[in-house]
DNA sequence: TCTATTATGCAACAAATTGTTCTATAGGAG
DNA sequence: CTCCTATAGAACAATTTGTTGCATAATAGA
């Protein structure tokens, strides 16, 4: 027996709603009452759905928060192979939701376990994609497995979500120019000595 | 003519339980209802302090977010000079309350300018602090003035910030020893070519 | 010390928000 | 067509938020 379409439906439109508002008002305001106006639904329904406000703030983090599946490409070389990937991680954190809702899993984390879950595994998600494009390199021989890949990885996200979260710069494509040569250069010079 | 000592009194008891709050409950349970109750002090007092939700959480920013004073040292070498300013940004992070506000203020900045603001200068300021260092390896002609400076100081201060904010990863003295190798290694083999 | 000023505490209050419950209705399943 | 169930809407209590007036206590200035 499949679920009943009313029910998807409202979950959808709600969500899209909380989220809307938690992107653009900040999560004080992911309310029912604001859902509510804001989509049409009753209040009683969507008490119905999400018994209180922490539950229907967990789901619409969770929902924004899940990790599209990372293309991958590591035919090399390594600058392309990095180049090509980090401007995929550095395009979600400009142009889709995850960028906005980024901060408010980041304040929600230091409080709440849930989302500190879904910040931790999204996280485990695109360190293993940047792994996937040394191992790569390695397996080419093009840098010696000596290189502290792991500090490089590190680097290689960081930056991005601490422009973007913290100091609110800019990702462009020059910015990513610089920082794959740099991170080229030290798995270069550091490999094989 | 002197300020009243009440004021000075209220304001700081007050501000002292919203920064708790905030720390340990997260922005959403920073209310004058909560403050009150926290303190002694009288919500029509708090009221009159701070007119509404929002002046009251901006305050609590403002308040830990003040950069103390970093003490520099830049006599060399750049490895030493390195470690022990990270060292003391490191400690800020674990043992400091601004390491358990920084994700609010974070959060917060991306829908609220004051918050934005208290954000953006204390990180102009952590970077002035890092920058100081690099200058004067240069000075000594340590390094060559042709290192990619601007990026290794935003490693250097976005590494840490995200291991803490966004990874919830330890912050100790062994991830700081290699951090530090690091960055010694790329401004020393990026130097006078 | 005496007086005027002002911050606080308290209580009462209005308004808005939050959460609950009931009933009628409409949409979907079989 | 009939049964089931999700929703809308209203009524409601409880809590929170913000305001106001007044008595009291602390402070500043003479």
């Amino acid at each position: 027996m499949k679920e009943d379409p009313r029910l998807i439906a409202t979950r959808q439109a709600a969500l899209d709603a909380a989220q809307k508002i938690l992107m653009e008002e900040g999560v004080l305001h992911v309310t029912h009452g604001a859902v509510s106006k804001a989509t049409g639904i009753s209040r009683s329904t969507l008490y119905r759905h999400w018994p209180d406000a922490r539950s229907l703030r967990d789901a619409a983090f969770r929902r924004i928060a899940t990790p599209p599946n990372i293309p991958s490409k590591t035919d090399g070389p390594l600058r392309s192979d990095l180049r090509w990937l980090l401007a995929v991680l550095m395009g979600a954190l400009n142009d889709t939701p995850w960028g906005q809702i980024a901060p408010q899993v980041v304040a929600a984390a230091s409080t709440d376990e849930e989302a500190r879950l879904v910040i931790t595994e999204f996280m485990k998600d695109r360190f293993a994609s940047v792994e996937a494009v040394f191992a790569a390199a390695v397996g080419r021989g093009e840098i010696t497995a000596d290189v502290p890949v792991d500090q490089l990885i590190e680097l290689a996200v960081a930056a991005p979500y601490f422009r973007k979260l913290i100091r609110h710069e800019a990702l462009d494509e020059d910015w990513l120019d610089q920082h794959v040569d740099l991170l080229c250069s030290i798995a270069k010079t550091n490999s094989g000595q």
